[in-house]
RNA sequence: GCCCGGGUGGUGAAACGGUAGACACAGAGGACUUAAAAUCCUUUGCCGAUAAGGCGUGCGGGUUCGAGUCCCGCCCCGGGCACCA
């Protein structure tokens, strides 16, 4: 037999048997127990595999291997998640359909996975874009309509007005469109959305149940935002600046008003009029003045969404004609106000602004009712903050802007008027578009009052390590400092572990109870509701695309939305020979008479909906279709999904931390009510690959040169770089990607160092979950190691006895012996966990510890070994195999037949271990004194507490270091060590 | 700004709160060879002398008989983001 790895020798060979075999068909054997391995399904793209596919390929495929040869069942499936935007450009530039091009992508990846030994079930392959898969996407989407989970609603879409053409995000680079360079506007359409808000709670609750990377979860519950707090409404008035001014400098300390508050509109009347010395009776012009701005206060708004705050606002006005009669109350519009939430309505009192999204409907009324110079600026801050893009108006670090309305707003609890500002860091898409800014206790509220001059209140007071952290000062006079000037103190205070100050009656109180008071007396007066408020949003699922999945509604000529009746489900594709966009924003599919034209189940005539699901409709619920894949006539069959799912090990990129997998879980939710699967969530364990980085060059820039966003060098190719001056060329590394040339694919890999050298690279090089900078001298290095254990075979071949497991049980073993296989049971019982909690560079790292301790004993047997050296060296040999077989199964299988053993590795039992031979007789105790290692001594294993401490006093080297000591403790692990405390 | 990860020898990395550096790479020395490659052996955290001893897991504190590991406060690096009130 060979005595080194030559894998061009063989591989060809095991490619073909295991073919032969059909040894990768799902096995469904009853009475075994079931594992679900999964890969994330690729986007098949033209460059191919790289070797970072193979990251989490290879993983996963150990993991199957070793379970299957442990007796389950597996499932361990592949597919192709096809459609989608690359694909459409890719087929549009080349003028050719993504329909074949697909399908000759998939067959590459397909080549290249079987290449390096992946045993993927491929009978049960697909790819989303199959009509007999996508035929279910729609069946899904109708189940989710049917269910009140589909809907219809205006959205904003990125529009490249030269292109004329709907933009990806992805294509819309720092507000400009990708490809033509024309600034983004936003078009507003009618698009599909998906009622996942619906499911929030449980999607949040069912993460403690998974057994999932805690960052990953972590990531999913800030996604989804859950937090309670109150919302409440704020009436908006006209003041001016003056009158403004007044009323704040007339009115009493909140802390000192211990009256009952007084709603807010009335008592902002009130203080107008008295600041001005109004007496209704005796002065008409003033009168009319007060008319007047009553009027302002009863513009009309639909802003007041509850009905409990309308009634607070009509029992104000009631008050307030009950006490000026001679007041004409003009009832016949609702006054302008606005709703705002807050997690921290302890805060309150220190509202000294308040902030609009410019979007925000009641800003046009504001302006309405303000002067023209303010209205100006209004509608001038309108027009910058449309022009720039979502994605940049959250960007980081970016400086705050605002403008001034002109208008105020009344807080409620203290009546007390504030300015209202309009300012893009609120967005008009989360919450109510509009917050309450208490400055001193919320860092971008801070920033913005004190770029723009605006007070600054405490109300709730700092606390010790805060002051001292802040200040040089002593306690007391940092708290008066503070107090005085909180503008000076920074950053702001925001813990929740203190009392209110400068809060009227909530003074003194703890941040919690005045959270709950604060709520109660809110909802009491109808003011204000406690409510729970969202960061997750609907999943839209309109694309103005062909390349996607159809959406099975039909547009009737009234207006009404039919589904099209599931016997006429797939909606197909229309296979066209344009299908570029449209120029209207409409999907391509819309100027195709054939396809939009039709009736429906009455004869009546329609249209079909033309835009297509984006792709993670498609990802959503594929992990079902592998569970009964050649289903004609229902997305899957109940008993096959319950036998199958959970997913047990699903493995992919951290880059899906959030919307493939919260949108997977969110339909698998919705078929647990539909009573089509009995899981809640459909992925048990999930596990993140770190990247592959390959190494970069990149060249200095020069004079003149700008840099991309995000780029400090300008990326070249291998070439370029070698032909410049070192000084020139900084290498880095980066993801490996077609654009960047630094591709290191699977087939060279495999060519120059064998599949399983490239698989054993993959798995040793660094922890599964971290990046790995790619060096081919790697994988030279493990198929170096591969040569080893080809030599190690080889030299143990001729001695080999296949019946040693009836013979060694009557073979006397001496300590030599009894060592090796102590080896073989360690490692037999290590690298099984190892495999199983996904620490697969230690498992490599066992069986290389093992080789070398395998190479030891045959160089002190020799050539002519005893019996039960031969025996126990058999054990060894076969072991040894079995265990490199998921890492390395062309290797495993040359070798287990070079030993003249029968069949194939995976159809082998994986090794089981015995507790008895793996434990030592003699182990190594650490004694310490104080902690700090002092001497090793060799202890038999099983010496009990005090023939340790014992041993460990007797230490020459210890009664040194206890000289002139007093023992005060002895701590004694069995096993471990003794630690003698002395003073 | 917010969120999530990380910081351990020259390098990739190991390490249930219990002997820090397993396993590998690179380095040094040696064997074999005309020579090289390949292979094999020895050695390698730092200071110190090949000793004794001391120092060492980003920094500063703390808990503990004992901390890379747990707690508090920082610094730096990477990744993500929808400034989420």
């Amino acid at each position: 037999m060979a005595d080194r790895y030559e894998p061009s020798s063989f591989e060809q060979k095991w490619r073909k048997r295991w073919d032969d075999a059909d040894l990768f068909r799902t096995r469904e054997e009853p009475g075994r127990e079931k594992f679900y391995g999964m890969d994330f399904f690729p986007y098949p793209s033209g460059a191919g595999l790289s070797v970072g596919h193979c990251r989490n390929f290879v993983p996963t495929d150990v993991i199957c291997r070793m379970k299957f040869m442990q007796g389950h069942n597996v499932l361990h499936p592949m597919g192709f998640d096809a459609f989608g935007l690359p694909a459409e450009n890719e087929a549009i530039k080349r003028r050719s359909h993504p329909e074949p091009m697909i399908e000759q992508y998939a067959a590459n990846y397909r080549r290249q996975m079987d290449l390096i030994g992946i045993s993927y079930d491929w009978s049960r392959s697909f790819a989303s874009s199959d009509p007999t898969y996508y035929k279910w996407t729609q069946w899904i989407f109708e189940l989710l309509f049917r269910r009140g989970l589909a809907y219809r609603k205006l959205a904003a879409v990125n529009w490249d007005p030269v292109d004329k053409t709907v933009l990806a995000d992805e294509e819309v680079v720092a507000g400009r469109a990708e490809r033509s360079g024309a600034l983004v506007e936003k078009k507003w359409i009618p698009q599909w959305f998906f009622k996942i808000t619906e499911y929030a709670d449980r999607l949040i609750d069912d993460l403690d149940g998974l057994d999932w990377p805690e960052g990953i979860k972590t990531q999913q519950r800030n996604w989804i935002g859950r937090s309670e707090g109150v919302q409440f409404s704020m009436p908006v008035v006209a003041l001016t600046d003056d009158a403004y001014a007044r009323i704040i400098s007339g009115e009493p300390q909140p802390a000192a008003k211990q009256s009952e508050p007084r709603h807010s509109e009335l008592e902002a009347i009130e203080a107008e009029l008295r600041s001005t010395g109004f007496e209704p009776a005796a002065d008409a012009a003033k009168a009319e003045k007060a008319r007047l701005l009553h009027e302002s206060l009863n513009r009309s708004s639909d802003q007041i969404s509850s009905s409990s705050v309308q009634d607070g606002i009509e029992k104000a006005v009631e008050r307030m004609q009950a006490k000026m009669p001679e007041l004409e109350i003009v009832r016949t519009e609702r006054r302008p106000s606005f709703e705002v939430f807050t997690t921290r309505i302890d805060t309150v009192f220190g509202m000294t602004f308040c902030v609009l999204a410019p979007e925000h409907p009641v800003v046009d009324r504001i302006a309405s009712m303000v002067d023209p110079a303010h209205a100006e600026a209004i509608h001038a801050y309108q027009t910058v903050a449309k022009a720039v893009s979502d994605a940049d108006r959250q960007a980081a670090q970016r400086e705050k802007t605002g403008v001034f309305t002109g208008a105020y707003a009344i807080n409620p609890v203290n009546d007390q008027p504030v300015p209202i500002w309009i300012a893009d860091y609120v967005l008009a898409t989360y919450g109510t578009g509009a917050i309450m800014a208490v400055p001193a206790h919320d860092q971008r509220d801070f920033d913005f009052a004190v770029k723009y001059g605006l007070d600054v209140r405490p109300v709730i007071k700092p606390d010790g390590p805060y002051l001292a952290g802040a200040s040089p000062l002593g306690a007391d006079e940092a708290l008066d400092a503070y107090l005085k000037d909180p503008k000076s103190f920074n950053p702001v205070f925001e813990s929740k572990s203190s009392t209110l100050i400068n809060s009227g009656r909530y003074t003194g109180d703890t941040v919690s109870d005045a959270q709950r008071r604060l709520a109660e007396w809110m909802e009491s007066r109808g003011i204000g509701e406690r409510k729970v408020q969202y960061k997750l949003r609907d999943w839209l699922i309109s694309r103005q695309r062909y390349w996607g999945c159809p959406i099975p509604v039909i547009h009737a000529a009234d207006g009404e939305m039919q589904l099209v009746p599931e016997e006429c489900l797939p909606v197909e594709l229309p296979r066209v020979e344009h299908y570029e966009p449209t120029g209207d924003g409409t999907s391509p599919l819309a100027h195709i008479p054939e396809y939009v034209n039709t009736t429906d189940l009455d004869g009546r005539l329609g249209k079909r909906e033309t835009d297509t699901m984006g792709g993670f409709a498609c990802s959503s619920w594929y992990f079902l279709r592998f569970t009964d894949p050649h289903d004609a006539d229902h997305a899957w069959t109940k008993a096959l999904a319950d036998a199958w799912m959970p997913v047990d090990c699903y493995v992919g990129g951290a880059e899906h931390a959030v919307m493939h997998l919260l949108y997977a879980r969110f339909w698998t939710k919705v078929f647990y009510d539909a009573g089509l699967v009995s899981v809640k969530e459909p992925f048990k364990r999930l596990e993140n690959q770190g990247q592959v980085l390959g190494y970069t060059p990149y060249r200095k820039v020069r004079e003149g040169e700008k840099l991309d966003v995000g780029e400090d060098g300008v990326l070249v190719s291998f070439e370029q770089a070698a032909k410049l001056p070192p000084s020139e060329v900084t290498w880095r590394w980066a993801r490996m990607s077609k654009s960047k040339g630094n591709v290191v694919t699977p087939d060279e890999m495999v060519e120059q160092y064998g599949a399983d050298a490239l698989r054993l690279y993959l798995l040793f090089k660094a922890p599964f979950n971290a990046d790995i900078n790619w060096e081919n001298k790697g994988v030279e290095d493990l198929s170096k190691f591969l040569n080893r254990v080809f030599r190690f075979v080889a030299a143990v071949q001729p001695n080999f006895a296949a019946e040693w497991r009836d013979l060694i049980g009557f073979e006397e073993l001496g300590a030599e012996e009894r060592a090796v296989r102590r080896a073989t049971h360690q490692t037999i019982r290590d690298v099984t966990a190892d495999i199983e909690r996904f620490s697969f560079n230690t498992y490599v790292a066992w069986l290389m510890k093992y080789l070398n301790a395998l190479n030891d004993a045959l160089g002190k047997t020799g050539a002519a070994p005893t019996r039960a050296s031969a025996l126990v060296m058999s054990e060894a040999v076969e072991t040894l195999v079995l265990l490199l077989a998921p890492g390395a199964p062309f290797s495993a299988d040359e070798l287990w037949e070079s030993i003249g053993k029968q069949g194939l590795t995976m159809h082998q039992e994986w090794p089981q271990f015995d507790a008895a031979l793996a434990s030592e007789d003699e182990i190594t105790v650490a004694i310490q004194v104080n902690g700090k290692l002092r001497d090793t001594l060799r202890m038999d294993a099983s010496a009990d507490r005090d023939t340790l401490e014992s041993a460990a006093k007797g230490s020459a080297k210890v009664q040194t270091h206890l000289e002139g000591k007093t023992i005060v403790k002895v701590i004694v692990v069995p096993g471990k060590l003794v630690n003698i405390v002395a003073k």
